[in-house]
DNA sequence: AAAATGATCAAG
DNA sequence: TTGATCATTTTA
């Protein structure tokens, strides 16, 4: 499978968050590869959306990379504690994003287990697999992705997403905690496949 | 239900 | 300079 191009990203976040449905993230982490199938996404529009850090085409270092060029990570410090992992989209009038909320463990999984439990897989209690890439600060850690991959092009072989043809069906609900963006609250800009074990909230 | 935990941002 | 916020997770 091939990466997708920087094409691919330079459309509406609604449109690149659905498509980005059951592709892979790759991370090439101490010479090993690092792959999850992207089970759930939310899409950011930008200067339009209060939800957004972009809102009102609001600009600062943090989000600074959202008004480059599109196809490179976005990626910022929440609650203090974890990251969150987006793909930059449109293009540099446009700053939007897509976050990537929860993968499906495909490749690397032993390493996944150790970044999250510091133990081996087969040590693992079932709910403790499914709890392994399952939201949007969890698959940064089990990717072991911080700060310092801030603003990587997805061209590059360091981080990136691959292509895939399989179908899924995708399941449309509002935002996860977003309490403060107002009437952007109810809009339905979360994808996800139905019925995956490795979606945050499969309700809604 | 509530703590953990600290960079970031806008106000002053 | 400071105080509130926060696109979360874990534990209880």
């Amino acid at each position: 499978m091939n990466k997708l191009n920087k094409s691919f990203y330079e459309r509406d976040a609604i449109v690149v968050a659905k498509e980005l449905i059951g592709k892979y993230l790759v991370h090439n982490y101490n010479g090993r590869k690092l792959v999850g199938k992207i089970v759930e996404t939310e899409a950011y529009m930008g200067a339009k959306d209060k939800a957004a850090h972009s809102y009102n085409y609001r600009r600062t270092k943090r989000n600074e990379v959202m008004y480059g060029p599109a196809g490179h990570t976005y990626i910022y410090l929440i609650y203090g504690m974890y990251y969150c992992f987006n793909i930059v989209t449109n293009n540099s009038d446009n700053p939007q994003g897509v976050l990537i909320r929860a993968l499906e463990p495909i490749a690397g999984i032993e390493e996944m287990a150790y970044n999250r439990y510091k133990q081996p897989l087969s040590a693992l209690k079932k709910a403790e697999v499914y709890n392994l890439t399952s939201g949007p600060g969890k698959l940064t850690q089990a990717l072991q992705i911080t700060k310092e991959h801030y603003g990587t092009n997805l061209l590059s072989d360091k981080i990136y997403v691959l292509n895939s043809n399989d179908k899924y069906e995708i399941k449309t609900s509002p935002r996860i905690n977003i309490d403060y963006a107002e009437e952007a609250i109810h809009y339905p800009w979360r994808f996800y496949i139905k019925g995956n074990n490795f979606v945050s909230k499969p309700h809604d």
